[in-house]
DNA sequence: GACTTATAGTTAGCCTCCTTATTAAAAAAG
DNA sequence: CTTTTTTAATAAGGAGGCTAACTATAAGTC
């Protein structure tokens, strides 16, 4: 799944321009934050672009990867269709579809769940076990590809800038900041 | 439009865990990459809120966007639906499903060219300008909340990182890695 | 001028992902 | 037992993306 996005990002000197017009436009936050939607953007093309050559999907693919492994302390694991909706931050439905086009093709199973039997335990099957061990190394390739430029130190102060953000946006959805209540 | 995302990432040491089972797992190369695509989703689910309580979506704004304030030179901005989905990165034909409903909700007019009757110039309409003027303040006030944890130089620091991604990502799609080709 | 090729936009059909609202079953609380 | 809560599935709907095919126009070639 594409996102639409802008390809070419304006240049930081249109940004002061437009900003005589809204004052509100502070232009390195508006920069940074094109940037910062238009890498996830291009680093998530890249991902589907993969995706695609192995007949699978984004959301697929994630569904599967919460279902893989879960003796691992550590890494958000799943069992049941409701936590996998809570760990992906999708409603329930959106699982069973998911679920749904993973039986069709066999990558996974719902067995009755024996002490709660409205629960289903969801598992990957032999088969679906098998495609992501065979797709994995590729996928780890082409992060560490992605990330290549980066040197260590780079790479552990993006992940310190992202986790401000990250932060920041969701103490955003607690409390807009669109009554200009800005921090 | 929301993206099926990790709510949770793994901690640090799940990922040098992993890596023994996968010996291209490169913990630091996935630990920035997990958290772009998590920035990337957590800022875009902000904006999609705030869109949300405007009637509009992430796609119709960006092609308003495209339309407003052509005078400028530096920034990005179309006149035709080609024009549009090149700089968007999308098909014509899911420009021409954009511009249905945005001319249903009349926020453009689809205007024929005098020059090339092949050509059609699309513009916002007044109410689509004033509907602009009327959500941008907040969407930049937004853009400012969620960059506020930065300080200038963290913010020309991440533009930069991010950045070196993005020339990469493209890179990446021209000549893939999944064969090996490390860089 | 007539033929061929290229371009602009729309249409049609299909897909994924996401939602809310409803239903049915099971578990838990009283 | 009855009521409330929880789980999962289902149904209906929408957004937004794609390709392929079609129409109309334009432009290039002989």
């Amino acid at each position: 799944m594409q996102r639409l996005v802008l390809k070419d990002l304006p240049r930081y000197e249109c940004l002061v321009e437009a900003a005589k017009q809204f004052p509100d436009l502070d232009p390195t936050a508006c920069e940074a934050f094109m940037h910062l939607i238009r890498a996830g953007d291009e680093v998530t093309r890249t991902m589907d672009a993969h995706f695609a050559g192995h007949s699978i999907t984004h959301g697929r693919f994630i569904v599967m990867m919460l279902l893989l492994e879960k003796k691992d302390g550590g890494c958000p694991q799943a069992s049941t269709p409701a936590e996998l909706a809570s760990l992906a931050s999708v409603s329930r439905a959106t699982i069973t579809g998911l679920l749904d086009s993973l039986e069709r093709d066999g990558f996974v199973r719902r067995d009755p769940d024996p002490t709660d039997r409205r629960q289903m335990s969801v598992n990957l099957t032999p088969k679906g076990q098998a495609f992501m061990h065979e797709i994995l190394p590729d996928h780890f390739r082409i992060m560490n590809s992605l990330m290549a430029p980066l040197s260590e130190n780079e790479r552990k102060t993006l992940v310190r800038l992202l986790g401000k953000i990250v932060d920041r946006a969701s103490e955003e959805r607690e409390a807009p900041a669109s009554a200009g209540s800005q921090t």
